[in-house]
Order: structure tokens, then sequence, then C-alpha cells
DNA sequence: TAGGCATATGAATCACTTC
DNA sequence: CGAAGTGATTCATATGCCT
């Protein structure tokens, strides 16, 4: 029989009503892809926040208090990041978002932990509320720290779909979207459920960018599930912990009401290397490139032979097409599928366009 | 005879070529209106990085961006901003500009030594370096902390200001200036002076948000001085720290040859508003527009099925909706904001509409 | 002179697999 | 573990040369 401290399957798209810390520490180790983190910043709630012997802290009066203040929120957001990072696997990523009341603080400890931060990205909203005494410039923008298990782990980034999404242009760290409001926002008897809720299209991009799909988002803050509601949409699988029961009701209503989309739907742009790598010599063999053919680079600076084993000659050195393009080049590095062309009927094409040919013909 | 600890006077419009903390020691307390300090980011970089055309990236390899340890940071960090603290009057404001690699310990310790945090604002950059390896998001902005002396402390804010400056709406948290490049850059022998300088235009909001024409500014971290260079034009005193005797003379002749400028001549500084962006993915993101849906061409030609990250499924080819309508056309390119369809209620409308509705719903 | 094309460059924690 | 091989990867500006 297993134990609470080590259950066998994880509570897969499900919420577990109980406190942030305990619920975490109740699941197995490296077992999570993805924690998508909106803590508590409001230094005056004091509910989750206590002193080391249990007593409560009380609302922020004076300097020391602050202190105090600030003392306790760290050690509870270092709490709740050591089982972040226990339960987390060496390839998965964290994602926490903030404001400047706590996201400097949460920051610190994300880096003490032997997190490695990947980019912070800005939220600029497009509609934020403004600065009704004009003392201050208008709040308009909340910040995300994503982060990686350490400086030489992986994790997964879809570059290719981001610049996709963002029309052709690499994804910036700063993002906007309207706050979340209309049909989206949750309410009841005309009052806003939760008075936090992110919009979707934020979580949308962040899983859309760092996970895949069937990989498993745990957000330890739900709150109304908007994480939940984008991983069932997006044919993620997710768990929430939520200790109030009224966001969790709300939660589960919404997310049992969200459309997943299939499978066809869910088609993103692939990277080139999830393509099967094709060998240069390939061409040679099948063909489509025949022994002692030249090839050029772009503006026919150089030529090279092509050998029977798929090895360039140029300029008296022999070796793979990325080698020698980078030797002609004087380069550190070259892709040779690119620098390289053949004389096609039409022009000049890159050796790469043989490739894509050979893909076509040779993929099911 | 005055001490060196305690001068009588203040060292006006002039750079002590001194370490930073010890020559703040020197400096009277209670005596800065304003601080602004662009400490060095402890950027950690790895190996030599080259872009896609094989050309090396100048990297900041310099000796005071070196530190051991996180724990070695904090401690420079602290041991300046406590010396900050002290000589800044009670109704002065501190600036400190960074990045992911830094702002959130600095911000911690700002908060930890008794400072107010009253607004983080975020440097767009409209021209940032790409991130060439397609690794993570565009690393496209640089954060600053702006913060009173306490809670209860008063503060310079100069709202209308702000107001006039930004077309009489409230100005926001997120300010975008171009990188410092052209003729602004110092330069010498064909090389940059210095690695970081900062654009003068982002001193500029700094200095007329918050601080009052006769201030006195002081920056630690003073570079090639551009803090001292914007302040003179303002008709604001400064004073400037810097250890390295080549910043110290690149940054006298610079304000030397600085002059005093209208303050109607600020308006023609601002970068002109770009128009916002919307891009085809954010559509798709924001709900606007479901994955899975199904655009045609006007006459209903071809059709194609929308990806999660608002790629174009038609005919086996895969992109975005200018790359598929220039395929299907065999045209060399194609508007896809006007040449795919969708199916609204009232009929067959062209995406830009969609894209016009969601500028209106957002745009102030 | 104006315009087109090529080149240079900016606070950057910038690859992955196989042997 | 390190070394070697394969091959993926860039946006906005500024400057300079050529026509």
């Amino acid at each position: 029989m297993r134990t609470a401290a080590e259950p066998a399957v994880l509570p897969l798209d499900a919420i577990l009503m109980q406190d942030c810390v305990s619920a975490m520490k109740a699941l197995p180790a490296a077992s999570i892809d993805c924690i998508f983190a909106d803590p508590p910043y409001n230094l005056q709630l004091g509910g989750d926040l206590n002193r080391p012997d249990g007593s409560h802290v009380d609302a922020v009066t004076d300097d020391w208090d602050k202190f105090d203040s600030f003392t306790a929120y760290d050690r509870f957001t270092r709490a709740w990041l050591k089982e972040a990072r226990r339960i987390l696997k060496p390839n998965g990523s964290l994602w926490v978002i903030g404001s400047y009341h706590n996201i400097f603080r949460v920051g610190a400890a994300v880096q003490d932990l032997g997190f490695w931060i990947l980019n912070d990205i800005v939220w600029r909203k497009a509609n934020p509320m403004p600065n009704f005494k004009g003392t201050r410039f208008t709040n308009a923008h909340e910040t995300l720290i994503w982060a990686s298990m350490g400086e030489k782990a992986r994790y997964t980034f879809n570059y290719r779909s981001m610049k996709t999404l963002n029309d052709e242009l690499q994804m910036r760290s700063d993002w906007e979207f309207p706050i979340c409001g209309g049909p989206e926002r949750l309410k009841q008897d005309g009052h806003k459920v939760h008075p936090t809720q992110k919009p979707e299209a934020l979580l949308y991009r962040v899983m859309l960018a760092t996970t895949q799909p069937g990989d498993v988002v745990l957000d330890p803050f739900f709150g109304t599930g908007t994480t939940g509601a984008v991983a069932k949409r997006l044919g993620r699988h997710w768990i929430g912990i939520e200790r109030e029961p009224v966001y969790v009701a709300a939660a589960q209503a919404r997310i049992d009401a969200a459309l997943p989309l299939d499978e066809s739907a869910l088609r993103t742009m692939q990277a080139p290397k999830s393509l099967p790598r094709v060998a240069f010599g390939t061409l040679v063999e099948t063909g489509m490139l025949a022994a002692g053919a030249v090839l050029t680079d772009a503006k026919r600076r150089w030529s090279a032979s092509v050998g029977a084993d798929g090895s360039l000659l140029c300029e008296g050195q022999t070796g793979s097409i990325h080698k020698i393009g980078a030797a002609v080049q004087g380069a550190p590095s070259c892709n040779g599928w690119s620098f390289w062309h053949y004389e096609a009927p039409d022009g000049l094409k890159p050796i790469d366009a043989l490739r894509q040919t050979y893909l076509l013909a040779t993929q099911p």
C-alpha cells in the first residue's frame, strides 16, 4: 500500500483542497513537468504568514513589523519553492508571477534555491487600472519569472511555435494582454469570485511555449483554476492545490465546462530537430545528387565538388558539408544545408531543398 | 577645516574618481535629492557567442561585472545601498536599473533596508539584441525600481509633466525607448567607450518625473556620465562617482559639451508612438478565433485550419497566414490579414476585422 | 543627391548527440 | 567524463559604399 508521502500515481486533473506546502509534500519527487505559481503577495494578508512559533503576524504598522513581515514572507516563499523543486522533473521548469510587492523577494529565493532564471517576462496590461490619486506611474504590468532546474538543466522551449504565434518574429520578453474581464471573469452575485484571476491568454502562451501535450502542469495556488482550464484545453494534464472551498468549487465547475481542443487543432509548428535526420550522403546514394556534382554558396564565391561518400572537396580540403562551409568562410561553424547550393532548373537552390524533397517522399 | 567624512559643501557638478562606497561615505548625511544607480549586473556569461552569420558578439567581459557568488554580490549591493540611504534626504528617492540577473536581489535588498518601492518600471527596448540560438524569449527589457525612503516618506512626482508628456494619458510603468546608439553612443577609435551606456531619453524621463530644477542627483556608478549630461541639460545638479579613469575622462568631456535644454524641446525626445502591432496568434490566444477554426479565401477556393500556435495548415503545408496565403496562390508574398476569411454570423469576413475588434477592445 | 545594398552591432546567463 | 561531429540560429538601426 502506498503511503501518503509517496503516492504511486499522481492525482492527475484534480484539485487538492489542502494547504499548498503540505499538499506538495505528498507528491512524488521528480514527477511534474511544469509549475505555474501565482503566490499571494499581500504582505498584510496574515493568513499565509505565520511566525516560526506559529503565532499570527499582525497587520503591518511600523518598521519592525515590516521587517518581521518580510522575513515571514520569505520563509513562506522558500518553503513552497523548496517543495516545488523537489517534485519537478530535472528537465521541468518553473513559472512564478508577481508584482513589485513580492517579485523581487521571490526571484532572489528562486536563485538562492538553485533554479536558473531563463527569462523574466513582463505582462503589459492593455487596460490597467489607472492610478486614481495621481501619485505614481500607472501600475500597468506584472512580472513573470521562468526558470529551469539549474544552469546546465535542459528545458522545453517551443521556439518555432512562439515565432509563428508572433507573426514570424522571435517572441520577446514583453507580452501584451488585456486584464481578465468580460465573460471570462468568474462572478457570483455580481461580484468577482477571485480578486486576481489571470487571463487565460497568459496561461495559454506559457503552456504553449514551455510544455508539450501530455505534460503535467501543477499550480500550487490554483485559485479559480485558470491553469486547469487552459491545460485541459491544450491537452496537458493539470494538478491544482487550493485551500479555499469557494475557489475550489468555482474552479471545478469552470474546468468541467472547458472544452479540450481536438488533436488536429492542437497542431503546432515543429522544430526541425524533431524531424528525422538525413545524412547528406543519402542524397548521393539515392541519386538525388550525383557524385561529382558541383555545389556553390549563394553568391558563387566558392565551389566544391561532391564525393561519392557525400564528402565535399573545396580548395584542397575535404570534409562534411558543414566542415568545409565553415572552413572556406573562416567561420566557427556553418550549417552546410543552407550554405551550399546546387544548380536547379529554376536557379540556384540550397541543398536543404533536396533534403525536404527526400523527406516528403519518404515520410508516410 | 572640514574633514573628509563630513564636507561642509557637496562637490556639486563634479566627478569623484573613487570607489563607490568610500566616496559615498565621505558625503554628508541627508544631502541628496535623488540617486540614480546602474550597478554591475553580474551577468555570469559563459563562453563565446556568435551570430548566425558567424560574427562574434561583443559581450560584457569587464572585471567590474564579475562576482564570486550571489552572496558576494549581495554584500556589495547592501553596502552601497546602505550608504545611499544615509546620504539621501528624507524626501529623496532612489532609482536602480537592472536585468533579471541582478534586479531581484537588488529589489529585495532595497526593501530590506527600509526603502519603500513606489513603482517598478519596465524599459522596453525598441531594438533589443535577438536571441541568436533560439533558446529563450528575446531579452527585450530591463527593469528599474523607484523607491522612497519609507512607507510614510514624501517624495517628488511631477504627475502633470508625465501626463503631458504622454499625450494627456497617465504615464504607465512600461516605457519604450531605443537602446543607446548612433551619434549619442560614445566611441573611441571606432569602439564603444562603455559597454552599457544608457540612453539619455531614459534619464530624461526619470529626472523630469521625480526631481525638481536645482535638485542634486547622485549617480554612484557614473560610467560615461549619462546622468550628468542629462542633469546639466535639465538644470539639476549632479554628482558622479566612477573609478575607471577612462570613463571619467569621457564623461567629463561629454558633460562639458552638453548644453542646457529648454523643457519644451523634451517632447521631441520621446520615441514616436508605435502603432500597436497585433500578431495573428494573439487572436487565437485570446479566444477570438479558436484553434481548429477553418479559414478560406474570399472565393472559398482554398481552406485552411488554424493551429494552436496560430499557424495555418493547408494542403499539407504549415506556416503563418502570410506564408501559406502566398504558397497556395503561388505568389511571392501575400497579406494574410486580407486574404484569409472566417465565417461570421453575417457572412464571410476577412480576419483583419477580428484584429480591428481586438484593437478597439484593448486600446484606450 | 537620393536611394539601394552590404555590413556592423547591441547588458546575452544562447546546442545537442555520439563516441 | 571530454572531444568531436552535426547542424540550427537574428531584429532593428546605423553606417558606409556604390550607382
